[in-house]
Formats: C-alpha cells, structure tokens, sequence
DNA sequence: CTGAATCCCTGCCGATACTG
DNA sequence: CAGTATCGGCAGGGATTCAG
C-alpha cells in the first residue's frame, strides 16, 4: 500500500484519481461502466442468487426484451461479470454465472444500497414539471 | 423468518431487492441515478476534496463545458448530493459542497473504486474489432 | 433455445450564444 | 461570475424479425 486510508474516505492517493477528464482507465468509471445500462443491475442480482439459463433470465425479469437481455450479458461477459458457458447437445442451452470477480460485485451493490437506502426524498429526477 | 442478510452479501432481505424491472424506488438505482451521467464522479471527487465555485470546478474540469457543468450541479442537488449557496453581493458567487449525505459518497466511491482496481484486463468496451 | 440484425425513437452530450 | 436557451450529433434502449 503506497498511500491512502488517511483520513480520505473514498479518495486514495491513486495517481488515477487526478484525471481531469472521463477516462476509462479510471477504476471508478471501469466499475461503473460494468453496471451501466437499464437492467444491468437486476441481472447481476438474480445471477448472485443462482446462475440462470436465457430464458431462465427472461422469466426473471419478464419486461427485458431478448435484444437488450443479449445485449446487458454480452457486456458484463466483457466486464468479467459474467461467465457464460454453453452445454452442447439439444436443445441449446446455455448457463450464465457469475465469475468470481463478479460475485465481488456484492459489496459493491451493497454500497450502492445502503447510500440509496438513506436517501431521505424520494428522487425528483424530473424535477417539478 | 423468510429470509435474511446472513451470508447473502449485496443482497438485502429488503423487498425492493425483488423488483422486476428497474424502479425508482430501488435504492441500488437511487445511488446510480445519482451518480449518472459523465463527470458526474469526477465533480463528486473535486467537492470532496473541498468546496469548489463555479469557476473553480471549470478551472479542475477543463475539458467540461458550463451547461453540463451546470446540469451535474443541478442533477447532484436534485439528488441531495451538493449544497448550493449563493453568497449576495458582487461579483456573485456561488460556492458549492457536499451535503452530509453527499460525504456519505466516499465509502460507495471507495467500493466503484476497489472493484475496478481489481479488475483484471482493460475494459475491451468496443471488443476485439 | 439462444441469440444476431434491423429499424426507430428517445435522451444524453457538447458547442455556441445569450441573460442576470 | 454564474448560469440558461437552443440546436445538432450520437449512442442507448426497445420491438420486431430472422438465423444457428
């Protein structure tokens, strides 16, 4: 541990958290970027529960089109999230699980949680209009 | 006892836990909407730090234009993230900080921080081609 | 069953110009 | 100094359709 913990909560000494602009080598945005999109976050939920074929996924989660469903898995596959692991024979199945880096992603989401959880409003994400 | 938080790490007993689509009322997606959009972390990051005016948050952010400047400032107030206040007189001054939930945000960075820290391979975000 | 291809629509992002 | 107004470009999200 070169630095941090001192009374910087959140913040290390990383040389990354000086970057002036949005950059993907930030570790802050990798994470991010792995949770991004709609329904991103409720994949990984019901995967930390048990891993899920397609259309174990699609019951789950009834108003995920295939598309966006195919979508959101390909990227947390690409984000080491997700493993996905096809069973030969007939008819086609595949398995999706959560790789062990992914399953780190339990505190993670517990820290969104709780910070969400005492958020006295509710969100006016649309203003008062 | 249906259920628990022993061992289910993440993943609270709480019943938003079990929405089936993305819901307002989520607080894993309070926490994401508040963190949303680009800059958004890094504007968080400056005012952690200390308390930036407007200029002084552009002079930190180059490369960020006002209106998106000002968009983020209003979305992080929206989401009871930022404090805005204008201190009469002139030339006006605005000096933005965090609210105390806003602070909260530190350990929830540290975590975004901490798992993408560990995160194995760059982020191949456009893949291979 | 498990996806990929296509189309359309919406909302975000950024630049420029203008007001208090 | 601290924003708002407006416009355009582009990527994200979803429904439908088609393929392995």
């Amino acid at each position: 541990m070169t630095n941090q913990t001192v009374g910087r909560p959140g913040l290390p000494a990383d040389p990354r958290a000086d970057v002036a602009e949005p950059s993907t080598s930030c570790p802050v945005e990798i994470t991010l970027d792995a949770l991004r999109g709609r329904w991103t976050t409720l994949i990984v939920r019901e995967l930390l529960r048990h891993d899920h074929s397609f259309s174990e996924l699609r019951q789950a989660l009834p108003a995920l089109s295939d598309k966006v469903l195919a979508d959101r898995l390909a990227h947390l596959v690409r984000s080491q999230v997700v493993d996905r692991q096809r069973e030969p024979g007939w008819p086609p199945r595949t398995r999706y699980t959560l790789t062990p880096h992914g399953r780190a992603l339990g505190p993670v989401l517990q820290a969104l949680w709780d910070w969400g959880s005492e958020t006295p409003q509710p969100p006016a994400r649309a203003a008062t209009s």
